[in-house]
DNA sequence: GCGTTATTACGACAAGCGTCGTAGTATGAC
DNA sequence: GTCATACTACGACGCTTGTCGTAATAACGC
């Protein structure tokens, strides 16, 4: 029961991913699977993709009626900025203390995930051993 | 260079941070630590610490010529929400995948950050084994 | 009391995003 | 060609937050 931000729903980030998982998509598609789900009418689906736009992270392409979308940036680049950045929030000045609230957030998103984030924390340390 | 929200800098949360540190501040002194640094001017300082008050998230009590502001809420409840909510935007809908990203991020915030993150894991592990 | 100074109250503006609505334009059916 | 239908363009509004500025108010020295 948290007062906070919680950016209302990101819907301008959900039809990028949506975007990165298809491929490319149409205005309709990314609709279908964000839009009509989430109540909005259809134009409002597509200002959203209108802004991506504006901003250069997709582009697009006519196909018959309809616009084609496609990512100008890789999921990739995008989703390690955002990660840091975010992280880097929640650790802020506290970093030691927080890193418990964060496995906690993580287990109670998905328990089993428990064991991906091991694995992955055991792969990293090795690698950077040396450092 | 990724041109995404990093919703400016969220100086009200700083500032809610900065009041839990403190147990309690005037404006002045919130101004002091992170006003001042920021190039803010006074008032910037003392209407975001009103906006606070206004979502009930901290109280004041007159001291002398000023207000000295307190918590309202508990900070681990906030930050709990806070990297629950984070960490399912994160991890959205390839958590097993974000995994390795977010753990990369964490090193890269502080590669000493591994080891502590490590501990959290297993203690956690530990302690929910029979789910 | 009076004036100077610190502090608060609050209105204002910009920008970003969610959200629609309306108008224009292109397509396909006949 | 004419219509109905789909799609796009884009202006508009509400909210939130960062950011100031100005006006009001309280406090303190004398």
């Amino acid at each position: 029961m948290i007062p906070f931000r919680l950016p209302a729903d990101e819907l301008e980030y959900a039809v990028l991913v949506e975007i990165w998982r298809r491929g490319s998509a149409s205005v309709r598609q990314l609709h279908e699977s964000l839009g009509v789900p989430a109540n909005l009418v259809y134009t409002t689906t597509a200002k959203v993709v209108d802004r991506l736009r504006e901003k250069g992270l997709i582009r697009r392409q006519r196909q018959g009626q309809a616009f084609v979308y496609r990512p100008r940036i890789a999921a990739e680049e995008v989703e390690r900025a955002r990660a840091r950045s975010t992280v880097t929030r929640l650790l802020g000045s506290t970093p030691r203390a927080a890193v418990a609230t964060l496995v906690e957030a993580v287990e109670s998103l998905d328990p089993g995930l428990l064991e991906e984030l091991e694995r992955a924390v055991a792969e990293r340390r090795r690698t950077t051993r040396g450092t």
